[in-house]
DNA sequence: CGACATTTTACCGATAAAGATAAGATGACT
DNA sequence: AGTCATCTTATCTTTATCGGTAAAATGTCG
């Protein structure tokens, strides 16, 4: 169970981009209308690209109507990975 | 209940950002080393004046050793608004 | 008040996002 | 084969991020 810390941020985030949208059976070219974002640059970011800025994602998200966690997490992590603080343990080391 | 649809994405995000890194007793220069984020990028993006990358933003969460959700939402929302895609009824109208 | 730490703001240069457009590539279907 | 829709890639321009540095605020404490 080789666990990969954060496999391919960008490839994972556009795969469920491309899902969703895939679901709602939109075109690049719909959901570019219904963003404000062109198709190729959607394109960019479904294909693991394009490293998005946040209000790029968020305008994505809303015209798919799901939270923005959606696009960056898999409901199975979203259940194991708690959300809080992991209490303590975190050494800053040389650092400081 | 004015639902605000979305009220202010980044001065929200930055707002919970800093509150994590004071949760933690980090000072900017600190999680800037931490992150490779130099400090100034980092006040703007808690100040809610940029508009960060994703992979900032993972860096960030990733040093702050939580997951990017926490930085996107309450936890509040994120029990309320459920995960899925709502069904149906979103009309493409005039678009199509 | 005077040091000191921390944060904010302002510049700069390099890199990259994003819109527009056009050109390829891919696929489906007759 | 050809047509059509969809997606990809490339080019260009505008704009913004981001690191670096340095300077101004803003604390905070003795």
């Amino acid at each position: 169970m080789t666990m990969e810390i954060e496999p391919n941020l960008l490839t994972d985030v556009g795969r469920r981009l491309r899902a969703l949208r895939a679901d709602q059976d939109l075109t690049l070219e719909q959901l570019a209308r219904l963003t404000g974002i062109s198709a190729p640059a959607l394109s960019l970011i479904e294909t693991g690209k394009r490293d998005a800025r946040l209000t790029t994602l968020a305008k994505i998200a809303a015209a798919l109507r799901v939270p923005i966690r959606t696009l960056l997490e898999d409901p199975a992590d979203a259940a194991s990975t708690g959300g809080d603080v992991p209490a303590e343990g975190y050494d800053l080391g040389d650092y400081l």
